[in-house]
DNA sequence: ATGTTTTACGAAAACGTTATAGCAGAAAAT
DNA sequence: ATTTTCTGCTATAACGTTTTCGTAAAACAT
């Protein structure tokens, strides 16, 4: 920044500092002749105000965090899309902050963020339901806005976007049903998020709701450990009582899935029915094309984003209890 | 922020604010035991300094931005990954822009950083060769470092991290030759990139080392819409002269390519052997199994950013002509 | 003509840091 | 004993804005 600055400006305009601060403000104050000039030269310089020095004085900027646990993920990569959609339109500039399932560096990406550095958060929670007093005190001694979404702390008062996960959780069970798995499969993590267990409630009443009893073998607990897994629902799908359906609520299980059935030489859907909850690209170029439950991720993001950005502007917004709920599509495929 | 402040903290340390501001930066100025003292007390109150006057003052932050055309693709995101690893470790905020392939958006983010809100940038330039005096225009009046990485603009003299696409490009060519193709096609972009010509120049040369001419046939391009791309190729392969090869220099047109030949009932590898350039996680999941070429994206990313801090850190490194070179990986798999 | 309001601007004080220059007192050198 | 060099700290001026308050002059009202 060789900068050119408002003094500068006010000097060669032959008009006060604050004059110049407040024409470029579009403040009543100035008569409009004056604006125009100001806002000519400053044109002409192509003058930006400094944001650091703005930021300073307003005690607020126009910067929010994105903090996520995945970047590499199709579910997350359209909700950052979807954010910065709504970030860029309304010149706002977005921090992108990545946790990798890490609580740890959870807390410390917030505990960054109490310098003061942004103006709102953006944030979908890792794994592990314990750990959520790291947001309350963020929140307590920001008092910043802040959004969830997806997987949000069900235990905190705090604006939510989610998705109807146990609606369209049952609606997709009952398909796995309906096509025949009398014995289907529900594939959940080792500390299930709210989130999970919204999926995981849709599948068990799924199961009730049409006759089906609803078992320890009507679940299976996958850890982020992928050779593990693998591992595990091999074991399982060799045994003489395995599933003939699968309910992945996570996109790499369902390809778990598939790699074991390709190896053991089971037939989906013929002998497994599988439903996944992605939104990979690919899904219909799989092998059967799998059946995906898709969440509106680019939606979720633009939603999350338009809420935050409402809360910042408008002191008076009074969105903690908010929660908007989107609606998951079902895409039957030859794997059902 | 209800912000503790240096004053504070001085006041009750019964210090003055410089000597509290030099302690907390370790400057030899200051005697342990006080900066003992001061530490402990920022400490206790969990006191951060505010970043925004501390960049006001410095005239420069740790803030840098990151400017991609799509965050939506594996390539993409796994690139990001990798920069904010090494921007996360060394305290560095990240910030991320889209352009969404658009030249436009491109030049106004561009203009918008203008204001001095960032100390560096990272960029992977969008479609279309002309357009790259912004970024010029941009180094002149900010003297800011820069990185360009993947998509870099070959006329302009900026530090570049990229892979080696000519030679990987060859290599992958020959497998499809080596395994019978006799008539392979490369799919190009209307406005090809220097990235994305390196590519088609190693398929070129590869057809010469192996005796088959390159002409009009060994080429077709594709534009961004994605039916218009599917129709064009669908036409192509139903006709009689079709390739019997495909290389797919973009992730996108490799699954175009999919669907066509599923549509059309062509065997995949027999009737048509296909390599596609992409990082897709599920490429050895597609039907067949899809033989990558994929770009080390992590890697790239992290070198990208390793340079930048660096470049921002010691205003001596020149690193103006550095270009980083790590290699592709050619994964076969069944569809060759 | 006088008082009152409005209009359009300017002076100056923040905002919370960091960097420069200066200054006692102690230690070292002459 | 006197000068010189450290050591450890302070005072103060930036950095570039925004905002509050004040005030001439112009416009309006009486």
């Amino acid at each position: 920044m060789k900068g050119i600055n408002m003094i500068q400006l006010a000097k060669e305009l032959g008009l006060s500092v604050s004059t110049v601060s407040k024409a470029l403000g579009d403040s009543h104050e100035i008569s409009s002749s004056t604006k125009k000039r100001v806002m000519e030269l400053a044109k002409k310089y192509n003058y930006k105000p400094n944001p650091f020095a703005s930021n300073l004085r307003k005690k607020k900027g126009k910067q929010i965090a994105v903090i996520i646990p995945d970047i590499v993920n199709n579910f997350f990569a359209l909700a950052v899309d979807g954010i910065e959609s709504v970030t860029m339109s309304k010149h706002y500039d977005t921090f992108i902050y990545l946790t990798h399932e890490n609580l740890e560096r959870e807390k410390s990406v917030l505990e960054h963020l109490e310098n003061g550095l942004i103006s709102g958060l953006i944030i979908s929670v890792c794994t592990g339901r314990e750990g959520y007093g790291h947001f309350q005190q963020f929140y307590e001694s920001t008092r910043l806005p802040m959004v969830f979404f997806d997987r949000v702390p069900d235990l905190l008062q705090f604006p939510k976007v989610i998705s109807n996960n146990y609606e369209s959780t049952f609606e997709s069970t009952e398909r796995l049903i309906k096509a025949g798995s009398k014995r289907p499969l529900f594939i959940q993590t080792a500390e299930p998020l709210y989130t999970s267990m919204e999926r995981r409630r849709g599948f068990q009443d799924a199961l009730v709701a049409n006759g089906i009893a609803f078992t320890d073998e009507s679940l299976i607990t996958c850890s982020e450990n992928m050779e593990d897994n693998y591992q595990l629902l091999k074991k399982l799908f060799a045994s003489r009582k395995r599933p003939d359906g699968i309910f992945a609520p996570i996109e790499k299980y369902a390809i778990t899935v598939y790699q074991v059935c390709r190896d053991l030489k089971l037939n989906i859907p013929k002998d497994l029915k599988v439903i996944g909850m992605t939104n990979l690209r690919t899904a219909a170029l799989l092998n059967p094309s799998l059946s995906t439950l898709s969440q509106p991720a680019f939606d979720m993001g633009k939603e999350a984003a338009t809420l935050l950005l409402k809360m910042i502007e408008k002191k008076s917004y009074a969105a903690a209890n908010d929660i908007i709920v989107l609606a998951n599509e079902l895409t039957i495929r030859d794997s059902v």
